[in-house]
DNA sequence: TTGAAAAACTGCATAATATCAATTTTTAAA
DNA sequence: TTTAAAAATTGATATTATGCAGTTTTTCAA
Protein backbone atom coordinates (compact mmCIF):
# COMPACT_ATOMS: atom_id res chain seq x y z
CA UNK A 1 0.00 0.00 0.00
CA UNK A 2 1.16 3.19 -0.93
CA UNK A 3 2.34 6.47 1.60
CA UNK A 4 0.43 8.53 -0.89
CA UNK A 5 -2.90 6.58 -1.17
CA UNK A 6 -4.28 8.61 -4.45
CA UNK A 7 -7.43 7.34 -5.95
CA UNK A 8 -6.76 4.85 -8.92
CA UNK A 9 -7.34 6.90 -11.81
CA UNK A 10 -6.12 9.97 -10.52
CA UNK A 11 -3.29 12.07 -12.39
CA UNK A 12 -1.25 11.17 -9.51
CA UNK A 13 -1.69 7.27 -8.15
CA UNK A 14 1.13 5.09 -9.24
CA UNK A 15 3.55 7.75 -9.73
CA UNK A 16 6.98 7.13 -8.15
CA UNK A 17 6.84 7.40 -4.38
CA UNK A 18 10.23 9.99 -4.39
CA UNK A 19 8.37 12.17 -7.10
CA UNK A 20 5.43 12.12 -4.84
CA UNK A 21 7.57 13.10 -1.66
CA UNK A 22 9.03 15.78 -3.49
CA UNK A 23 5.97 17.12 -5.18
CA UNK A 24 4.02 17.23 -1.71
CA UNK A 25 6.99 18.43 0.28
CA UNK A 26 5.90 22.67 0.92
CA UNK A 27 2.24 21.23 0.41
CA UNK A 28 -0.19 23.23 2.88
CA UNK A 29 -3.44 21.31 3.48
CA UNK A 30 -6.07 23.54 4.88
CA UNK A 31 -10.11 22.63 5.10
CA UNK A 32 -12.41 25.04 3.07
CA UNK A 33 -16.15 24.89 4.50
CA UNK A 34 -19.11 24.81 2.46
CA UNK A 35 -19.43 27.40 -0.64
CA UNK A 36 -16.06 29.32 0.60
CA UNK A 37 -14.06 30.06 -2.47
CA UNK A 38 -10.67 28.79 -3.35
CA UNK A 39 -9.81 31.06 -5.83
CA UNK A 40 -10.90 33.56 -7.68
CA UNK A 41 -11.25 34.29 -11.82
CA UNK A 42 -8.48 36.67 -13.21
CA UNK A 43 -6.22 35.75 -10.25
CA UNK A 44 -2.52 35.05 -10.66
CA UNK A 45 -1.67 31.43 -10.18
CA UNK A 46 0.75 30.68 -7.38
CA UNK A 47 0.20 26.94 -7.37
CA UNK A 48 -2.28 24.17 -7.81
CA UNK A 49 -4.42 21.94 -6.03
CA UNK A 50 -5.01 18.77 -4.99
CA UNK A 51 -8.70 17.72 -3.66
CA UNK A 52 -8.01 15.33 -0.94
CA UNK A 53 -11.84 14.76 0.51
CA UNK A 54 -14.81 16.86 -0.88
CA UNK A 55 -16.18 18.60 -3.83
CA UNK A 56 -15.46 22.10 -5.73
CA UNK A 57 -16.98 23.59 -8.49
CA UNK A 58 -15.25 25.53 -11.20
CA UNK A 59 -17.20 28.12 -12.09
CA UNK A 60 -17.62 31.54 -13.87
CA UNK A 61 -20.02 34.83 -13.27
CA UNK A 62 -21.28 36.64 -16.43
CA UNK A 63 -21.77 40.24 -16.34
CA UNK A 64 -25.57 39.50 -14.85
CA UNK A 65 -24.24 38.33 -11.97
CA UNK A 66 -25.53 34.30 -13.25
CA UNK A 67 -22.81 31.82 -12.23
CA UNK A 68 -22.18 29.18 -14.65
CA UNK A 69 -20.62 26.26 -13.69
CA UNK A 70 -17.86 24.57 -16.03
CA UNK A 71 -16.95 21.48 -13.99
CA UNK A 72 -17.57 20.01 -10.70
CA UNK A 73 -14.27 17.98 -9.36
CA UNK A 74 -14.17 15.38 -7.15
CA UNK A 75 -11.99 13.89 -4.36
CA UNK A 76 -8.23 12.61 -6.50
CA UNK A 77 -8.57 15.69 -9.01
CA UNK A 78 -5.79 18.44 -9.66
CA UNK A 79 -7.12 21.65 -10.01
CA UNK A 80 -5.59 25.25 -10.96
CA UNK A 81 -3.09 23.35 -12.90
CA UNK A 82 -3.79 24.90 -16.43
CA UNK A 83 -3.50 27.98 -15.64
CA UNK A 84 -0.01 27.41 -14.13
CA UNK A 85 0.45 25.71 -17.29
CA UNK A 86 -0.85 27.83 -19.78
CA UNK A 87 0.93 30.60 -18.14
CA UNK A 88 -2.08 32.65 -17.68
CA UNK A 89 -4.81 33.83 -14.85
CA UNK A 90 -7.30 31.69 -13.78
CA UNK A 91 -10.19 31.72 -16.25
CA UNK A 92 -12.58 30.76 -13.52
CA UNK A 93 -13.24 30.74 -10.07
CA UNK A 94 -13.45 27.89 -7.52
CA UNK A 95 -14.86 27.33 -4.24
CA UNK A 96 -16.35 24.33 -2.64
CA UNK A 97 -19.30 22.25 -2.76
CA UNK A 98 -19.46 20.72 0.66
CA UNK A 99 -16.66 20.80 3.32
CA UNK A 100 -13.34 19.93 1.97
CA UNK A 101 -9.61 19.10 2.37
CA UNK A 102 -7.44 20.42 -0.11
CA UNK A 103 -4.09 20.30 -0.36
CA UNK A 104 -2.18 23.93 -2.09
CA UNK A 105 1.20 22.63 -3.93
CA UNK A 106 3.21 25.95 -4.87
CA UNK A 107 3.52 26.44 -8.43
CA UNK A 108 7.68 26.21 -8.09
CA UNK A 109 7.79 22.53 -6.89
CA UNK A 110 5.17 21.57 -9.40
CA UNK A 111 6.99 22.92 -12.66
CA UNK A 112 10.62 21.35 -11.21
CA UNK A 113 8.58 18.18 -10.95
CA UNK A 114 7.24 18.43 -14.53
CA UNK A 115 10.72 19.17 -15.42
CA UNK A 116 12.79 16.36 -13.91
CA UNK A 117 9.66 13.50 -14.17
CA UNK A 118 8.72 12.90 -17.49
CA UNK A 119 6.00 11.08 -16.12
CA UNK A 120 3.93 13.26 -14.78
CA UNK A 121 4.44 15.60 -18.22
CA UNK A 122 3.56 12.51 -19.70
CA UNK A 123 0.21 12.40 -17.67
CA UNK A 124 -1.04 15.48 -17.37
CA UNK A 125 -1.06 15.57 -21.51
CA UNK A 126 -3.01 12.58 -21.46
CA UNK A 127 -4.95 13.87 -18.89
CA UNK A 128 -5.54 17.38 -20.35
CA UNK A 129 -5.91 15.88 -24.19
CA UNK A 130 -9.07 13.56 -22.28
CA UNK A 131 -10.74 16.35 -20.44
CA UNK A 132 -10.55 18.67 -23.49
CA UNK A 133 -12.14 16.36 -25.49
CA UNK A 134 -15.24 15.80 -22.52
CA UNK A 135 -15.15 19.08 -22.54
CA UNK A 136 -15.70 19.97 -26.60
CA UNK A 137 -18.08 17.28 -26.66
CA UNK A 138 -19.87 19.00 -23.44
CA UNK A 139 -19.91 21.94 -25.65
CA UNK A 140 -21.87 20.02 -28.62
CA UNK A 141 -24.24 18.88 -25.86
CA UNK A 142 -25.32 21.99 -24.61
CA UNK A 143 -25.51 23.97 -28.00
CA UNK A 144 -28.29 21.05 -29.62
CA UNK A 145 -29.73 19.88 -26.31
CA UNK A 146 -33.03 21.06 -24.90
CA UNK A 147 -32.78 21.91 -20.75
CA UNK A 148 -34.27 18.76 -19.98
CA UNK A 149 -32.34 16.87 -22.11
CA UNK A 150 -28.72 18.80 -20.27
CA UNK A 151 -30.51 18.51 -17.11
CA UNK A 152 -30.58 14.42 -17.26
CA UNK A 153 -27.81 14.36 -18.79
CA UNK A 154 -25.68 16.33 -15.65
CA UNK A 155 -27.21 14.26 -13.07
CA UNK A 156 -26.25 11.05 -14.87
CA UNK A 157 -22.73 12.66 -14.56
CA UNK A 158 -23.23 13.79 -10.69
CA UNK A 159 -24.74 10.17 -9.91
CA UNK A 160 -21.32 9.01 -10.47
CA UNK A 161 -19.31 11.75 -8.78
CA UNK A 162 -21.56 11.23 -5.91
CA UNK A 163 -21.97 7.68 -5.49
CA UNK A 164 -20.01 5.82 -2.67
CA UNK A 165 -20.07 1.92 -1.83
CA UNK A 166 -22.25 1.74 -4.74
CA UNK A 167 -24.28 -1.74 -5.32
CA UNK A 168 -26.06 -2.60 -8.49
CA UNK A 169 -29.62 -0.98 -8.52
CA UNK A 170 -28.90 0.97 -5.40
CA UNK A 171 -29.78 4.96 -5.45
CA UNK A 172 -27.56 7.70 -5.22
CA UNK A 173 -28.02 10.89 -3.60
CA UNK A 174 -27.35 14.12 -4.88
CA UNK A 175 -26.74 17.18 -2.59
CA UNK A 176 -26.90 20.10 -4.75
CA UNK A 177 -28.77 23.20 -4.45
CA UNK A 178 -30.95 24.13 -7.05
CA UNK A 179 -29.25 26.81 -8.19
CA UNK A 180 -25.92 25.26 -9.16
CA UNK A 181 -27.79 22.49 -10.70
CA UNK A 182 -29.24 25.55 -12.40
CA UNK A 183 -25.64 27.12 -13.23
CA UNK A 184 -24.48 23.58 -14.32
CA UNK A 185 -27.33 22.98 -16.85
CA UNK A 186 -26.97 26.51 -18.40
CA UNK A 187 -30.84 27.70 -17.23
CA UNK A 188 -32.73 28.97 -14.29
CA UNK A 189 -33.48 27.31 -10.99
CA UNK A 190 -36.97 27.51 -11.55
CA UNK A 191 -36.84 25.39 -14.89
CA UNK A 192 -34.51 22.68 -12.89
CA UNK A 193 -37.48 22.61 -10.44
CA UNK A 194 -40.01 22.08 -13.25
CA UNK A 195 -37.96 19.47 -14.95
CA UNK A 196 -37.17 17.34 -11.67
CA UNK A 197 -41.29 17.56 -10.97
CA UNK A 198 -41.69 15.75 -14.61
CA UNK A 199 -38.96 13.38 -13.63
CA UNK A 200 -40.16 12.73 -10.03
CA UNK A 201 -43.75 12.11 -11.39
CA UNK A 202 -42.08 9.20 -14.31
CA UNK A 203 -40.53 7.80 -11.02
CA UNK A 204 -36.98 8.31 -11.85
CA UNK A 205 -35.83 10.15 -8.82
CA UNK A 206 -37.36 11.62 -5.63
CA UNK A 207 -36.21 14.31 -3.76
CA UNK A 208 -36.10 14.54 0.01
CA UNK A 209 -36.25 18.28 1.02
CA UNK A 210 -33.11 19.58 -1.47
CA UNK A 211 -31.38 16.38 -1.65
CA UNK A 212 -32.28 14.54 -4.94
CA UNK A 213 -31.98 10.49 -5.16
CA UNK A 214 -31.27 9.15 -8.45
CA UNK A 215 -33.27 6.19 -8.69
CA UNK A 216 -33.78 5.09 -12.53
CA UNK A 217 -30.59 6.16 -14.40
CA UNK A 218 -31.57 4.02 -16.91
CA UNK A 219 -34.44 5.84 -17.94
CA UNK A 220 -32.28 9.20 -17.44
CA UNK A 221 -29.65 8.29 -20.09
CA UNK A 222 -32.20 7.50 -21.99
CA UNK A 223 -33.66 11.21 -22.57
CA UNK A 224 -30.10 12.60 -22.22
CA UNK A 225 -29.21 10.85 -25.47
CA UNK A 226 -32.78 11.83 -27.30
CA UNK A 227 -32.78 12.60 -31.18
CA UNK B 1 14.72 32.20 -42.28
CA UNK B 2 14.00 29.12 -41.02
CA UNK B 3 13.91 25.95 -43.33
CA UNK B 4 10.44 24.97 -41.95
CA UNK B 5 8.91 28.44 -41.85
CA UNK B 6 6.22 27.82 -39.10
CA UNK B 7 3.54 30.61 -39.01
CA UNK B 8 4.81 32.42 -35.73
CA UNK B 9 2.63 32.06 -32.53
CA UNK B 10 1.56 28.03 -34.19
CA UNK B 11 2.59 25.50 -31.81
CA UNK B 12 5.60 23.58 -34.12
CA UNK B 13 7.22 27.18 -34.78
CA UNK B 14 10.72 27.57 -33.29
CA UNK B 15 11.07 24.24 -32.51
CA UNK B 16 15.26 23.34 -32.87
CA UNK B 17 15.59 22.66 -36.78
CA UNK B 18 16.68 19.05 -36.10
CA UNK B 19 13.79 17.83 -34.49
CA UNK B 20 11.56 19.15 -36.90
CA UNK B 21 13.51 17.22 -39.46
CA UNK B 22 13.09 14.10 -37.40
CA UNK B 23 9.39 14.86 -36.85
CA UNK B 24 8.44 15.54 -40.57
CA UNK B 25 10.93 12.82 -41.90
CA UNK B 26 8.14 10.37 -42.90
CA UNK B 27 5.34 12.89 -43.32
CA UNK B 28 2.56 12.40 -46.33
CA UNK B 29 1.34 15.38 -47.66
CA UNK B 30 -2.13 15.53 -49.13
CA UNK B 31 -4.48 18.09 -50.84
CA UNK B 32 -8.20 18.02 -49.78
CA UNK B 33 -10.67 19.62 -52.07
CA UNK B 34 -13.70 21.57 -50.75
CA UNK B 35 -15.69 19.30 -48.46
CA UNK B 36 -13.55 16.38 -48.20
CA UNK B 37 -13.05 14.07 -45.00
CA UNK B 38 -9.95 14.24 -43.25
CA UNK B 39 -10.69 11.68 -40.55
CA UNK B 40 -14.01 10.77 -39.01
CA UNK B 41 -15.24 10.45 -35.07
CA UNK B 42 -14.85 7.07 -33.77
CA UNK B 43 -11.65 6.44 -36.17
CA UNK B 44 -8.39 5.57 -34.07
CA UNK B 45 -5.90 7.69 -34.97
CA UNK B 46 -2.58 6.41 -36.46
CA UNK B 47 -0.98 10.03 -36.45
CA UNK B 48 -1.53 13.63 -36.38
CA UNK B 49 -2.24 16.00 -39.05
CA UNK B 50 -0.43 19.76 -39.77
CA UNK B 51 -2.24 21.85 -41.84
CA UNK B 52 0.23 23.87 -44.16
CA UNK B 53 -2.54 25.82 -46.22
CA UNK B 54 -6.43 25.97 -46.25
CA UNK B 55 -9.13 26.06 -43.59
CA UNK B 56 -9.96 22.92 -41.82
CA UNK B 57 -13.46 22.41 -39.27
CA UNK B 58 -14.05 19.89 -36.91
CA UNK B 59 -17.25 18.90 -35.73
CA UNK B 60 -19.71 16.45 -34.44
CA UNK B 61 -22.95 15.24 -36.18
CA UNK B 62 -25.97 14.02 -33.63
CA UNK B 63 -28.48 11.83 -33.52
CA UNK B 64 -30.44 13.91 -36.11
CA UNK B 65 -27.96 14.67 -38.61
CA UNK B 66 -27.55 18.18 -37.64
CA UNK B 67 -23.84 19.20 -37.48
CA UNK B 68 -22.21 20.78 -34.94
CA UNK B 69 -18.91 22.58 -35.66
CA UNK B 70 -16.44 22.51 -32.23
CA UNK B 71 -13.51 24.33 -34.09
CA UNK B 72 -12.32 26.09 -37.89
CA UNK B 73 -8.45 25.33 -38.00
CA UNK B 74 -6.42 27.28 -39.91
CA UNK B 75 -2.98 26.91 -41.69
CA UNK B 76 -0.34 26.36 -38.94
CA UNK B 77 -2.66 24.29 -36.70
CA UNK B 78 -1.61 20.82 -35.64
CA UNK B 79 -4.97 18.58 -35.72
CA UNK B 80 -5.87 15.27 -33.97
CA UNK B 81 -2.91 14.96 -31.42
CA UNK B 82 -5.45 15.24 -28.97
CA UNK B 83 -6.80 11.89 -29.69
CA UNK B 84 -3.06 10.35 -29.92
CA UNK B 85 -1.99 11.69 -26.57
CA UNK B 86 -5.33 10.82 -24.86
CA UNK B 87 -5.07 6.92 -26.77
CA UNK B 88 -8.39 7.61 -27.89
CA UNK B 89 -10.39 7.60 -31.01
CA UNK B 90 -10.82 10.72 -32.52
CA UNK B 91 -13.66 12.85 -30.66
CA UNK B 92 -15.37 14.49 -33.89
CA UNK B 93 -14.41 14.16 -37.19
CA UNK B 94 -12.48 16.63 -39.52
CA UNK B 95 -13.10 17.98 -42.95
CA UNK B 96 -12.11 20.52 -45.38
CA UNK B 97 -13.96 23.77 -45.62
CA UNK B 98 -11.47 24.95 -48.51
CA UNK B 99 -9.13 22.98 -50.94
CA UNK B 100 -6.42 22.47 -48.29
CA UNK B 101 -2.65 20.84 -48.08
CA UNK B 102 -2.16 18.44 -45.40
CA UNK B 103 0.41 16.75 -43.53
CA UNK B 104 0.18 13.61 -42.04
CA UNK B 105 2.94 12.94 -39.63
CA UNK B 106 2.76 8.95 -37.73
CA UNK B 107 1.94 8.60 -34.69
CA UNK B 108 5.45 6.83 -33.91
CA UNK B 109 7.16 9.91 -34.75
CA UNK B 110 5.28 12.30 -33.09
CA UNK B 111 5.50 10.47 -29.87
CA UNK B 112 9.04 9.52 -30.27
CA UNK B 113 9.88 13.19 -30.80
CA UNK B 114 7.74 13.70 -27.61
CA UNK B 115 10.04 11.53 -25.43
CA UNK B 116 13.47 13.05 -26.93
CA UNK B 117 12.71 16.48 -27.31
CA UNK B 118 11.02 18.11 -23.86
CA UNK B 119 10.66 21.26 -25.75
CA UNK B 120 7.71 19.97 -27.64
CA UNK B 121 6.07 18.44 -24.73
CA UNK B 122 6.25 21.54 -22.97
CA UNK B 123 5.43 23.43 -25.79
CA UNK B 124 1.62 21.03 -25.89
CA UNK B 125 1.24 21.30 -22.40
CA UNK B 126 1.18 24.89 -22.79
CA UNK B 127 -0.91 25.26 -25.81
CA UNK B 128 -3.42 22.66 -24.59
CA UNK B 129 -3.98 24.29 -21.00
CA UNK B 130 -4.78 27.24 -23.13
CA UNK B 131 -7.48 26.12 -25.68
CA UNK B 132 -8.64 24.60 -22.53
CA UNK B 133 -9.23 27.38 -21.72
CA UNK B 134 -10.83 29.05 -24.75
CA UNK B 135 -12.98 26.13 -24.95
CA UNK B 136 -14.19 26.55 -21.34
CA UNK B 137 -14.90 30.05 -22.13
CA UNK B 138 -16.28 29.67 -25.18
CA UNK B 139 -18.89 26.61 -23.41
CA UNK B 140 -20.06 29.62 -20.96
CA UNK B 141 -20.72 32.21 -23.89
CA UNK B 142 -22.85 29.33 -25.62
CA UNK B 143 -25.06 28.92 -22.86
CA UNK B 144 -25.37 32.09 -21.56
CA UNK B 145 -25.61 34.21 -24.52
CA UNK B 146 -28.32 34.68 -27.64
CA UNK B 147 -28.22 33.17 -30.66
CA UNK B 148 -27.60 37.09 -32.05
CA UNK B 149 -24.65 37.44 -30.01
CA UNK B 150 -23.28 33.81 -30.39
CA UNK B 151 -23.29 34.83 -34.11
CA UNK B 152 -21.48 38.47 -33.47
CA UNK B 153 -18.53 36.50 -31.80
CA UNK B 154 -18.18 33.89 -34.43
CA UNK B 155 -18.25 36.54 -37.10
CA UNK B 156 -15.45 38.26 -35.08
CA UNK B 157 -13.48 35.13 -34.86
CA UNK B 158 -13.86 34.22 -38.27
CA UNK B 159 -12.61 37.30 -39.38
CA UNK B 160 -9.08 36.92 -37.65
CA UNK B 161 -9.05 33.18 -39.66
CA UNK B 162 -9.88 34.94 -43.37
CA UNK B 163 -8.21 38.25 -43.19
CA UNK B 164 -5.02 38.58 -45.41
CA UNK B 165 -2.67 41.20 -46.33
CA UNK B 166 -4.92 43.28 -43.44
CA UNK B 167 -4.92 46.65 -43.49
CA UNK B 168 -6.68 49.09 -40.52
CA UNK B 169 -10.08 49.37 -41.24
CA UNK B 170 -9.74 46.53 -44.39
CA UNK B 171 -13.01 44.77 -45.03
CA UNK B 172 -12.54 41.38 -44.75
CA UNK B 173 -14.12 38.46 -46.73
CA UNK B 174 -15.70 35.12 -44.91
CA UNK B 175 -16.56 32.35 -47.14
CA UNK B 176 -18.86 30.20 -45.22
CA UNK B 177 -22.19 28.35 -46.14
CA UNK B 178 -25.19 29.08 -44.00
CA UNK B 179 -25.20 26.16 -42.52
CA UNK B 180 -21.91 25.61 -41.76
CA UNK B 181 -22.20 29.37 -40.09
CA UNK B 182 -25.36 28.14 -38.13
CA UNK B 183 -23.17 24.90 -37.15
CA UNK B 184 -20.52 26.78 -35.59
CA UNK B 185 -23.22 29.06 -34.06
CA UNK B 186 -25.37 26.27 -32.71
CA UNK B 187 -28.45 27.10 -34.29
CA UNK B 188 -30.53 26.49 -37.57
CA UNK B 189 -29.41 28.30 -40.63
CA UNK B 190 -32.92 30.04 -41.10
CA UNK B 191 -31.73 31.63 -37.88
CA UNK B 192 -28.23 32.91 -39.26
CA UNK B 193 -30.25 34.68 -42.53
CA UNK B 194 -32.33 36.20 -39.98
CA UNK B 195 -29.67 37.89 -37.84
CA UNK B 196 -27.55 38.87 -40.66
CA UNK B 197 -29.76 40.28 -42.31
CA UNK B 198 -30.52 42.33 -39.31
CA UNK B 199 -26.64 43.15 -39.11
CA UNK B 200 -26.58 43.90 -42.93
CA UNK B 201 -29.62 46.35 -42.34
CA UNK B 202 -27.19 48.19 -39.54
CA UNK B 203 -24.60 48.45 -42.28
CA UNK B 204 -22.36 46.29 -40.33
CA UNK B 205 -21.76 44.12 -43.38
CA UNK B 206 -22.73 43.17 -46.43
CA UNK B 207 -23.50 40.29 -48.27
CA UNK B 208 -21.80 38.90 -52.19
CA UNK B 209 -23.84 36.34 -53.22
CA UNK B 210 -23.24 33.67 -50.40
CA UNK B 211 -19.95 35.43 -49.05
CA UNK B 212 -19.82 37.62 -46.05
CA UNK B 213 -18.03 40.76 -46.20
CA UNK B 214 -17.31 42.19 -42.47
CA UNK B 215 -16.61 46.08 -42.68
CA UNK B 216 -17.42 47.09 -38.89
CA UNK B 217 -16.05 44.98 -36.57
CA UNK B 218 -16.56 47.39 -33.66
CA UNK B 219 -20.11 47.03 -33.57
CA UNK B 220 -20.07 43.12 -33.65
CA UNK B 221 -17.45 42.87 -31.08
CA UNK B 222 -20.42 45.23 -28.74
CA UNK B 223 -23.16 43.46 -29.38
CA UNK B 224 -20.85 40.30 -28.66
CA UNK B 225 -19.92 41.46 -25.52
CA UNK B 226 -23.09 42.92 -24.35
CA UNK B 227 -24.73 42.26 -21.00
C1' DT C 1 -38.89 23.87 19.75
C1' DT C 2 -39.54 27.84 17.28
C1' DG C 3 -39.12 31.63 14.30
C1' DA C 4 -36.82 34.08 10.74
C1' DA C 5 -34.15 33.53 6.45
C1' DA C 6 -33.05 30.98 2.60
C1' DA C 7 -34.30 27.94 -0.75
C1' DA C 8 -37.72 25.60 -3.43
C1' DC C 9 -41.85 25.60 -5.94
C1' DT C 10 -45.98 27.25 -9.01
C1' DG C 11 -48.57 29.79 -12.51
C1' DC C 12 -48.75 33.05 -15.90
C1' DA C 13 -47.15 36.37 -19.40
C1' DT C 14 -43.62 37.17 -22.60
C1' DA C 15 -39.64 36.44 -25.43
C1' DA C 16 -36.55 33.62 -28.03
C1' DT C 17 -35.81 29.96 -30.95
C1' DA C 18 -37.08 26.08 -33.93
C1' DT C 19 -39.80 24.01 -37.54
C1' DC C 20 -42.11 23.73 -41.81
C1' DA C 21 -43.29 25.06 -46.36
C1' DA C 22 -42.75 27.68 -49.87
C1' DT C 23 -40.05 30.96 -53.14
C1' DT C 24 -36.01 33.18 -54.91
C1' DT C 25 -31.15 33.45 -55.80
C1' DT C 26 -26.66 31.59 -56.64
C1' DT C 27 -23.56 28.26 -58.29
C1' DA C 28 -21.36 25.18 -61.22
C1' DA C 29 -21.56 21.99 -64.88
C1' DA C 30 -23.16 20.93 -69.66
C1' DT D 1 -25.01 30.83 -72.28
C1' DT D 2 -28.36 27.77 -70.39
C1' DT D 3 -30.11 25.03 -66.90
C1' DA D 4 -30.66 21.92 -63.12
C1' DA D 5 -29.19 21.46 -58.44
C1' DA D 6 -27.87 23.50 -54.28
C1' DA D 7 -28.12 27.11 -51.23
C1' DA D 8 -30.25 31.15 -49.35
C1' DT D 9 -34.21 33.64 -48.03
C1' DT D 10 -38.87 34.65 -46.24
C1' DG D 11 -43.11 34.15 -43.66
C1' DA D 12 -46.30 31.76 -40.71
C1' DT D 13 -46.67 28.88 -36.81
C1' DA D 14 -45.36 25.84 -32.98
C1' DT D 15 -42.36 24.92 -29.29
C1' DT D 16 -39.40 25.93 -25.74
C1' DA D 17 -37.29 28.85 -22.41
C1' DT D 18 -37.24 32.94 -19.46
C1' DG D 19 -38.70 36.41 -16.01
C1' DC D 20 -41.46 37.76 -12.48
C1' DA D 21 -44.47 37.58 -8.50
C1' DG D 22 -46.16 35.31 -5.00
C1' DT D 23 -46.58 30.99 -1.99
C1' DT D 24 -44.88 27.15 0.39
C1' DT D 25 -41.31 24.37 2.33
C1' DT D 26 -36.88 23.55 4.39
C1' DT D 27 -32.98 24.81 7.02
C1' DC D 28 -30.40 26.54 10.70
C1' DA D 29 -29.49 28.94 14.68
C1' DA D 30 -31.30 31.04 18.92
Amino acid sequence: MDKWDFKSGSILSGLPENDLDQLMAHRLEQVYKKGELIFREGAYPQGIFYIMAGKVKKFKVDESGREHIVYVANAGDLIGYHAVLAEERYPDSTAALEESRIAFIPKEDFLDMLNHSGILGRRLLKNLSHEFGVLANGLTLFTQKSVRERLALQLVVLREKYKVDFQPGMSVIINMSREDLAGLVGTTKENVVRVLTEFKQAGMLETRGRKIVIHDVGQLVRIANYR
